[in-house]
DNA sequence: TTGTACGCGTTATCAG
DNA sequence: CTGATAACGCGTACAA
């Protein structure tokens, strides 16, 4: 439905001139003459005139905007995200395209594809749990699309990166609960092919292994749905809990298991930290403050959009092409409020 | 910047055949022989062609996509709506744009400039707190644009609704503390210029009266950033727990306004419910299983997007002017898990 | 300095 | 049944 029916062939016959020398005086153009543009300006200003975006986009073949990528919105890490991108898109005047993966391979694959016939300029992606290989990524990056990752990134592509510091939040983590005295830590986490559950896992083995323990195996749970089956977690949660060598303490990452296991274990009336401690990955800023049992590792969202963003539009706009890529990393923080967590 | 280089025309060339008998024999026209469809399609499906939809878009004047304007997506209750939004608009062919108003006027008032200028086939909004005049939308909808109001509606445009039972919704948690034991309940809510909040306050009075108690004006606090400034929600608070008739209550209102709440009270370490009890708007799940001192009323996000949405594409795909209009009431639900909440 | 003509990719109309 | 042509709104060589 097209509104504004005001259009620069409108402009013209008002103003007896033609389209084009509407066009470049609303252009600016140096070959039109300071009294036309006036004119012109004003009767556009006058009747808020905007040229039609979709026959500019079909013109010039960019349409000013970039496409988003993300799980999920519900998710609030990426709420913040998006928030971020807008901030620093909209003030360098481009639009934004959400699209969610609800971390499925397949919608991963068509939102990329519906993204790049809207003829977006550049792509901001963070991948699905189930993104194993990114050949929808691969070509159009080829092509020339400008493509910055973000959270969770990928190896085999070249180009700017923002990351947190997963492997410090997953050391600093685990680190915490090893000085509040637990030995016994189990790891909750999502599927190991997403760079951040290999990141976190690392940080959690290093800090395990500087402090000598050893833990088996059968600790470590991988959720292959990131946290959307509440089931596929209430399985590794009772698995854990009916081990013999039963795990005093357990670190979650990703914000949806964190809070589905803090659900969980309130409906199991479980006590937290008195019969399992528990710290995890949450945005959700509630959940610290609600539960103080819980410690979280939090990571900065809005901020990793804007770096991101500014990535992006770097790629853009820069007239030659890029050769240097970056991987930014980004603090993560820990929330520790388990002050009833130390073990005794 | 375009990608996925196939046009149709590029397909007449390789076919020996018409751009328009290609774009026919992709349309299923009937006036194209089988025989050439099943050569055009195959060729098509081979090369995984796909028709630009700005063309179209340009072309046929409307973009098959419709326009979404929330406060934040932030909070959850609307990402949950957009997530209900994005299941029907997708099965139906239709893309989303996603905006948001933060709650301020003026971006509401640009976003549906933007929006329009996007070619959006229908609109779907919940106003901000700050909207008090809707003329941004009444011109649009004079011209034809079909625009379905959620959760947050105007009187001032008679088109479809779907709203939340706001009124049983205060009435419900009001009544649930008077059983409860408590007369002297307070109110923190959203400002009165939208729609829940006087729905709920509505509720919330009629509770009262039933229970013939009455209360003092300055029970009832309206924040005027609905919750966006913290610092607001502590005046309030401070103000009614330095009363002399003190409440022993607290009823509030949305999700942020809800949580703030909650994360002051924390922070001033007074209990919950022994000092004072609270029962609020919440659709972060989490909430009120962090805390069984909380109880809630929750909205069921994602049916009223999908309700909404099927109401838009009625009016988008009516062919004849649409002169019935309705308000769909969706309950809410009120959950209960104050078992420490009866006074004593 | 201004105007004309064409093309972006698609669909609709009309002619063959 | 198929093909040429115009049009959607804009921008830009090129011509005047």
């Amino acid at each position: 439905m097209n509104f504004n029916a005001l259009t620069i062939r409108d402009i013209a016959k008002e103003l007896n001139l033609s389209v084009s020398t509407v066009s470049k005086a609303l252009r600016d153009s140096h070959e039109i003459s300071e009294n036309t543009k006036k004119i012109v300006n004003a009767y556009a200003e006058e009747h808020n005139f905007r040229p039609n975006p979709i026959a500019q986009s079909l013109k010039q073949g960019h349409s000013k905007s970039i496409g988003i990528v993300v799980s999920t919105i519900e998710n609030q890490f990426f709420s913040q995200v998006i928030n971020g991108i807008e901030s620093v898109a909209y003030s360098a005047g481009f639009n934004v395209i959400i699209t969610q993966t609800h971390e499925s391979f397949d919608l991963e694959v068509k939102n990329v594809g519906h993204l790049m016939h809207r003829s977006i300029d550049g792509l901001l992606i963070s991948l699905s749990t189930e993104t194993k290989n990114i050949e929808h990524l691969q070509k159009p990056h080829r092509q020339g699309l400008p493509i910055v990752f973000f959270d969770r990134v990928s190896d085999e592509i070249e180009t700017h990166k923002v990351i947190a510091d997963n492997f410090k939040g997953g050391y600093d983590a685990t680190h915490h609960l090893i000085e509040s005295g637990y030995t016994r830590i189990a790891h909750i986490t999502s599927p190991p092919n997403i760079s951040i559950t290999r990141e976190r896992l690392a940080g959690y083995n290093r800090a395990l292994e500087e402090a000598g323990i050893s833990i088996p195996d059968y600790y470590i749970k991988h959720c292959s749905h990131g946290g959307r089956d509440e089931n596929e977690i209430e399985s590794a949660l009772n698995e854990l809990l009916s081990l013999e060598d039963k795990p005093e303490a357990i670190f979650t990452t990703s914000d949806r298991i964190t809070t589905t296991t803090l659900y969980l274990l309130n409906k199991m009336k479980i006590k937290i930290p008195e019969e399992i401690a528990l710290i995890g990955y949450t945005n959700t800023m509630l959940a610290d403050v609600l539960n103080p049992s819980l410690s979280s590792v939090y990571q900065p969202g809005f901020e990793m959009g804007v770096k991101a963003t500014e990535m992006l539009l770097n790629l853009i706009l820069s007239k030659r092409p890029v050769t240097e890529f970056q991987t930014l990393v980004l603090p993560t923080q820990l929330f520790i409020r388990m002050s009833t967590a130390r073990k005794n």
